[in-house]
DNA sequence: AGTTATGAGTGGTCAGACCACTTTGAAATA
DNA sequence: TATTTCAAAGTGGTCTGACCACTCATAACT
């Protein structure tokens, strides 16, 4: 059952006890683990076999260590494996155009959810942004930003954050009147579910960011 | 700049350290990385700390140790990261279906990448894959692969592949005759450009595959 | 009662010691 | 000379014991 001084990968092993004491314990999220020391004695092995395995599992994002205090499982639905494989990935994969398209890509997408959901596309936070475009400035990141969150995926929200950062924000600048115009098209066209022309629309108005881009 | 005995987290530091050390040496895939105690001496740190570090990255899969060898880089997208964190986290349902949703937008907007493309449309590698529909089993991931590959965007294909890790592959099984008849009509579909209907033989394939999740 | 000091418990780090394994090259052998 | 053998060096895997820095509960003191 326990592979003691076996060939290679004790800490893997000793991963997977965690997980299951997890488990059998009933661990909650939040919950506390028993210190390292307890953990070695128990699983007997000693307490650095035990750190390997936890640092790796903090890495993951799934337990988090306070000194002084001790281990807690972790909420991990905010899983920062994405950042950390994101600096990894997209050190390799540079092309600024690669980024650029997969983001382009994400929002397109939540446009469309959004589009073809009777709910979200009447979510009343669509008329107050009408309402700015109307009558004060407003970000492009700010409303792009509003309809990934609303299309409710936290990957893809995760993800998107992430591209944003590495794009070198054209997302920062305010709204010109015809980017405006074409916002508030948009937005309008919510409410009627044509998924076809609200597409359109939105790429009418990256159209212009290239196009700004390129001057 | 080195963060010596300041507070917490001393064993990511030396994780972004290594990230660092692998782009500046470049290390290619497969390639060796220096010894423990070699990058504890480097790295100013002990040698369990330096293993913390190496151990987190090894869960992840983005490096291979062999005892008595070495410790070398490895192709990210292999490793147990996988199971692992299905057993731990994927349970969760909505995380599930962000994955798959997201997974599928990014299979979507390959496909219209290659139907509104002239050159990609038309490549060779659809007939090849006509053919073998009509006289051999072909694997569900095999063409979605070859889609993504062929819509040349590296960064959506890294992204692609760690979410089809996650997905629980009902991609690894083999095509239907029902399926083969979809994607072939999607394959002819390419050649006359027809982004919608295109789109739509696609979503048409995606719900046999959902209707199977469920039964 | 309120404040302060102390000690126990916890994670963070280090150094040194073995072990198990692989590679390498020199010595022994054919 | 060519081959085999084996001992040493190098590497990851693990354990132990020792500190340090920090948190918290509680005892001690005002």
């Amino acid at each position: 059952m326990i592979p003691k001084n076996n060939s290679s990968k004790m800490f893997l092993e000793i991963v997977k006890q965690l997980r299951d004491l997890i488990n059998e314990e009933n661990v909650a999220v939040g919950g506390k683990l028993p210190s390292e020391r307890e953990l070695a004695e128990r699983l007997q092995v000693g307490r650095s076999t035990v750190r390997e395995a936890l640092r790796s599992l903090e890495l993951l994002g799934l337990i988090e260590t306070r000194r002084g205090e001790g281990t807690f499982l972790s909420d991990y639905r905010k899983h920062q494996l994405v950042e950390l494989l994101s600096t990894f990935i997209l050190q390799e994969s540079k092309s600024k155009e690669d980024v650029h398209k997969t983001r382009e890509t994400l929002e397109k997408e939540a446009v469309r959810t959004i589009c073809v959901s009777d709910t979200l596309s009447k979510h009343s936070i669509w008329d107050s942004f009408l309402i700015k475009l109307n009558t004060e400035e407003v970000l492009r990141e700010d409303i792009i930003r509003e309809i990934i969150i609303i299309s409710d995926n936290r990957l893809t929200l995760k993800i998107w954050f992430l591209l944003k950062q590495f794009a070198g924000e054209p997302y920062k600048k305010l709204m010109s009147l015809e980017e405006k115009d074409i916002w508030i098209q948009l937005l309008n066209s919510f409410k009627n579910g044509d998924e076809v022309s609200t597409i359109n629309l939105y790429i009418q108005w990256l159209a212009i960011i290239q196009s700004e881009q390129i001057s």
